[in-house]
DNA sequence: CGGCTAGTTGACTTCATTCAACGCTGGTGG
DNA sequence: CCACCAGCGTTGAATGAAGTCAACTAGCCG
């Protein structure tokens, strides 16, 4: 993918693209509800909670809009509240390497920003995304008074660490096939059969996100038809989702 | 590397081969010190530190004993004061992957002790390996009373995700040279010439950890020779550190 | 309409793995 | 003391998985 191209980002990182599309009061009573569900929130209590709640600011993007920038310093914590954000490293050479991808709920820089540290990647969004975002500040003070807002940002960190391990795990122990294998069960209830679902951002992305090429993505999809696995587009049909867990383990019996 | 094998530890988990092989109090007021020093505690208040020094147990293993095992419950929080010790996961099928290597100072189990989960990798001595470990609870109730000490374990957790992001990158971004130019720049002070240093363990352990098969690890060393680097049994001997540095960057231009 | 971007497909290349044989070293037991 | 073996590492030849390059299609936007 393009190298060294001069880094040329369509909004500068941290601004969105129209912050004012929807009137401010309506979203937020409906999202700080989602909010208080969510993971990082959950187990807050009511008092912590309303601090933070007090300087969140919602946001929107749009495809390729930069939402941190690498190297820069952590200014907010962010918490996805639709769509997919991935995370980039860029090398010295220009060569954009793609690390992590963040869906709903989950949050970005949350020890970064709490440490006072420097963004490591870059996060950007990969379609229309909103986000809501805290000063760092606030959320550092907050963790430094109520340990349970400390517990729960390593609580997320925790989930991170598994879910990159899992990463390395794919990229060292599986073929790309298995690992494609692996990333359409994640869009299957389990054990279910005729599942009809969404590619949840584009073929490129889910390339790079496995490690693989776009060439080697859309060849692997073709290989899958003859376990049951149709791709149009966006749209997946997954005959049946055990038979794709069976496959994966029939292409261990060869490496 | 040997699929299937019914997994027989050579010592219990936990359990190390020696414990009683050096006094204990000489030992301990010793490495209290190096202890205090290192940057899980060293942040830390002297009372939080003296909480946790209560608690801590010194133990001792040799190559292959297994220190905390995939699945079990985690206990203990575990420093590294010497050698180093590999993380795995074992799949279904029995295939083990490295995940990381720990050295002297790093962390082990922090998050997952401190929040009660469960491990998700084995670890294992790679050599001789000296750790001190603290229980959980003490450390879990010591995190609650304590900002500093939920903090700084943030901390660590978020250098790890650092070091894991790196892998990632490296795994999808660079070829197996690239990988071994990298880990022997970090055997090096930066720009220094006529390094020599030691391999911290064996080929098979460093093969695993860059996400390489032995053999592959053995032909990349023997094709680095042309950029000053020689390696003879466990000695390394590197002519220029920015020989290796420009190589990298050489390599990247082919990609 | 032309010009993008996203995705597919084919032919070819290359890097890393596999399989197999072999070398070295250090320990153990006859 | 030597013979043998196990563990670790090297090397060669063959194989295969994924990447590269390039041509082409389909959809989309101005």
């Amino acid at each position: 993918m393009c190298k060294c191209q001069p880094y040329l980002p369509k909004v500068q990182a941290g601004v969105p693209s129209d912050v004012t599309a929807i009137p401010k009061e309506t979203a937020q009573s409906k999202d700080m509800e989602v909010l208080r569900s969510m993971p990082l929130f959950s187990s807050l209590s009511q008092e912590t909670f309303d601090k933070l709640a007090d300087s969140v600011r919602f946001d929107r993007y749009v495809k390729g809009d930069t939402i941190v920038r690498q190297g820069e310093k952590a200014q907010w914590v962010i918490v996805v509240l639709e769509g997919y954000i991935k995370l980039t490293r860029t090398a010295a050479n220009g060569e954009e390497t793609l690390i992590h991808i963040f869906g709903r709920g989950e949050t970005i820089a949350e020890s970064v920003a709490v440490l006072g540290d420097n963004h490591t990647t870059t996060a950007e969004a990969t379609g229309p995304t909103r986000i809501v975002r805290m000063p760092a500040h606030v959320v550092a003070q907050a963790a430094r008074d109520a340990p349970e807002l400390a517990l729960a940002i390593l609580s997320e960190s925790s989930a991170k660490i598994w879910a990159l391990m899992d990463e390395i795990e794919a990229l060292k122990a599986q073929t790309a096939d298995q690992r494609v294998l692996r990333f359409l069960l994640s869009l299957c209830p389990p054990n279910a059969t005729n599942v009809e679902a969404r590619l949840p951002y584009t073929k490129g992305v889910i390339a790079a996100s496995l490690g693989l090429k776009q060439e080697t993505l859309s060849r692997s999809f073709a290989r899958l038809k003859i376990v049951g696995v149709e791709i149009d587009g966006r749209k997946v049909l997954v005959q049946d989702a055990r038979v794709l867990e069976q496959e994966i383990e029939r292409l261990n019996r060869f490496v």
